[in-house]
Formats: structure tokens, C-alpha cells, sequence
DNA sequence: TCAGTAAAACTGGTGAACCAATTTTGCTAA
DNA sequence: TTAGCAAAATTGGTTCACCAGTTTTACTGA
């Protein structure tokens, strides 16, 4: 089964386009922070587009907070000025596909933190969690099976003891989009298991003890494999 | 007009309850990656909800990149297995709204960096966009107008620019939920605005220059007001 | 028995009609 | 002239039926 199929077609180009016709809009109504949009029959009418594609146009900016429907009432520019408004949209519509380098860059940066953050502020019970983890990760290593899903589960859990919501959120986007590149090209770790697995004792043991200094540097251990082995994915690539 | 109402009354809820479901579904049948799920209109009777309903929280899982939808065919288990799918969807269950503090600290780590590789990455072009970025952000000041917007727009001309597209996105989904605390809560810089001017073209000289550690620094500097004024902010919630 | 194929059933996506709540309008009465 | 209020219009949200492909089914003919 084919899964990378781009499918909705061109539903994104009618849906940015619709973003753009909204952001000209509110330069020329100069409407500000509260101010109200045209309704979303009006907005269709207008654009010469469906009331679907405008209620997911507006959908796609109220996930950035850049408006704000109101049940029966109407859609309002949210807590921004105009000027950040049109910059944050022209930045919005300029979004590309995240490439694989970015994200496992992103990845290493914000789980270098989280890994501080939960030295410094785990609970009892995050501890507990994040002891789960690694023993279901141990059970499947030490029974010769592929254990990248406990892995990713093992560094979920130390997200969440973070106290950082914020980055949890972020870590819960990105990890799945480096997931599948792994289990695509299944990296093979048969000989150094042993050290893997030493690995993640270390980072767990290093936030038991709340040893910031150790947690991180651990985790650094941890990611150069994994840096290694995105600079072989690299070159392999030749498209 | 308030634009704080919750909304969507108790529509998360049913949404949430739906990927629950969806995931005891999945544990239940054994669906491993690629296999099928039920069609839209059998979940939606199965669970005793409108289809709606179950679309949307498919396309939140489809966010996550969980499942994949292909237009006349079904919806997909993606490239991730049970146990991960498992834990993932209740890490999901559990996300809560991000706070201030999450937020800032999340938007200093991600700064810090986005400005390190904009400084080693940034192109001819990127610098254009940087400095006009800044010269907006210089004549709104030198009006003694508030610039908070056009502040914003600078940041995010250098996350452009470190040409880490990861980076650059979440940038743009932390900023504003950023921006409307500071709007609430007017900043009143008056007084020491030639200081801020002067670090923002501090900034931009070092990315100018490739200068890499001068770049992180003078951020580091900017940032110093900002997690000032979150500390006071603190103190002054009361809820 | 089985390959070939055409039709029927089913799929996610889409547009029109409907709903309940809000907002505006316009009449009434003081 | 204006405050009060009810009816009508308008709003975002929801439901339902239909669309264009895909997938399965079932029949045909060798």
C-alpha cells in the first residue's frame, strides 16, 4: 500500500489562494485586532470559491491565531496589527515541506532541552513514566527485536516530564515525520545494542538523580549516532 | 468585542473521545501500518456520532501524521507501528493548552538557534529581507510609535533565514500566541528604546557578518527584557 | 477451473440545505 | 424623541445527499 501519494490534489493551491485573497482583504478594509471579517457566505460569493475552501482557509489561520470564529457571531482578526498580520501570512503561505535535515536539527535542539528541563523539574510519577518506557524498550532489545517504537515512546516520555508544554506539543509533531524516514531505511544496530542500551540507562539514571549536566551530555552521546547516521542518509540521496 | 470565549462548546470532547476510539479500534484489530481503517460513514454509526465529527478527528491524526487519507480509497495506519500509534494518541489525549512560560521558553530556545544558523546559512537575499525587516522596525521606533509588530516580523525574517524550514514553521505557530500577551500587557520601553534599537542592528551586523558568536550574543541580550518581563508577569498572575 | 471484464458497491471529498444562536431591524408605546 | 421589545435577517456550525474515482463482486466464456 502506496501511502506517499500526494492526494487532495491541488485543494492546498485553492486554500492559499483564498489565505492570500483574506490578507488583501484586510489591507484594503484596514481592519484591525477585532474587527470583524465578511461572513464566510460572503467571503465564498466574493472569491468565486465554495464555502468549504473558505471555512478551511480560515480554519488554517485560526490554528496560527491570526483570526478567531465565533459561533453565531462572526470571524474577527485576532489580538495582531495589520503589519504583523500580512507578514505572518505572506511567512505562512511561503511554508515549504519540512526536509528531513531540519527536522531531526529541530529534534536534536529541542530534545537536548527537554532532557535538561526533566533533570531539573521531573516528578515522582514523570520518573515512573519514563522508567516504563525504558524497561518496554529493554524487554524488546534484549529479545533481538527492532525497538525504535519504544525508543521514540522513551524520549516522548521524558518530553512530557519536561514541564515545557509547549515543546512537548512541538516534540509530538516532528518525531512521527522522522519516524517514518527510520523505518524506512531500518537502521541496523545489531552489534552495539549493548551500548544503546547503556545509553538510555545513562540519560534515565542522570534524571533520576536530577544530574543536569550528565542528562544532557548523555543525550548528546545518544544523538550522534543518529546525526551520523542522517549524514550517511544524506549522501545516499540523490534526488 | 471579547474574543477570549472557549467556542466549539464541547467539540474538542466529542473529537477527542472519537481518537480514542479510533485508537482501542486499531489496538483491537491489530492494524499495523498500511492496513485500512473503516470507512468515514462505519466509524461515524459505529460510534454514534456525525461523520463530521469523525473527519475531523481524522485529519487531527492526519496532522500528526498518524493516519493518511487517500481521496477515493480509505483512510491508513501510516508508517508507524501499534505501540507507538498507541502512545502517541494518548500523548496527544493529554496535551494541554501551552502556557506563557512554555511558550517563551520555547520561543528563546528555538530564537537562539534560528539566529546561530542564520548567522553561518543566511544568503544575500536573506540579508535583504533581514534589513528591511530592521528599517521598518527603526522608523516605527524613531516615531515613538509602539513597533512591537514590526519587532516580530524581524524575528521571523531571521528564522527564514537560517533555512531551517522546521524551525521557521514553528516559529510561526509559538510568535503569536506570544504577541497577544504583549499586546495586552503594552511593554513601555520609552526610556530605554535606543538601547533596543541598538540591539536589533547589533543582531543584524553579526548575522551581516557571519559572525556567529556575536549573533548568539547580542539575541541573548535582547532576550534578557523579554524573560525580565515574563518573571514580572508571574508575579502578577493571580489565577 | 479460472482468467477477463463489466457492473455494482464503496470510498473520501464537496456543495447545498438546514440549525440554533446572535445580531440587527423596525415597530410600538410612553 | 426615545426606550423596549419582538420579529426578521444573519451568523458559524452541522447534516445530508451527491460526485468522481477506486475497489470489490459476480458473471461470462473458454
Amino acid at each position: 500500500m502506496k501511502l506517499d501519494i500526494p492526494a487532495k490534489s491541488d485543494n492546498g493551491k485553492v486554500q492559499n489562494l483564498i489565505i492570500s485573497k483574506i490578507r488583501d482583504l484586510v489591507n484594503y478594509k484596514n481592519l484591525e485586532p477585532g474587527d470583524k471579517l465578511p461572513s464566510e457566505r460572503v467571503l465564498a460569493e466574493r472569491f468565486g470559491v465554495s464555502r468549504r475552501n473558505v471555512r478551511e482557509a480560515i480554519e488554517k489561520l485560526e490554528f496560527y491565531e491570526l483570526l478567531k470564529s465565533i459561533p453565531q457571531s462572526g470571524t474577527f482578526v485576532a489580538n495582531i496589527g495589520q503589519v504583523a498580520l500580512n507578514g505572518m501570512i505572506n511567512d505562512i503561505l511561503r511554508l515549504k515541506k519540512h526536509d528531513f535535515n531540519s527536522l531531526v536539527e529541530t529534534r536534536v535542539l529541542l530534545e537536548l532541552k527537554t532532557t535538561e528541563l526533566a533533570a531539573k523539574r521531573r516528578t515522582a510519577e514523570d520518573l515512573e513514566l519514563i522508567e516504563e518506557a525504558l524497561n518496554s524498550y529493554k524487554v524488546k532489545k534484549l529479545n533481538g527485536e527492532n525497538a525504535l517504537e519504544e525508543d521514540l515512546l522513551f524520549h516522548l516520555a521524558i518530553a512530557r516530564a519536561s514541564g515545557n508544554s509547549t515543546m512537548n506539543a512541538l516534540m509530538l509533531q516532528i518525531t512521527p515525520k522522522i519516524v517514518s524516514v527510520f523505518e524506512n531505511n531500518r537502521v541496523c544496530d545489531e552489534d552495539e545494542f549493548v551500548l544503546e542500551l547503556q545509553r538510555h540507562e545513562a540519560i534515565f539514571e542522570a534524571i533520576k538523580n536530577k544530574n543536569v549536566a550528565k542528562a544532557i551530555e548523555s543525550m548528546q552521546l545518544h544523538f550522534e549516532k543518529l546525526i551520523e547516521f542522517c549524514n550517511n542518509f544524506e549522501e545516499n540521496l540523490n534526488d
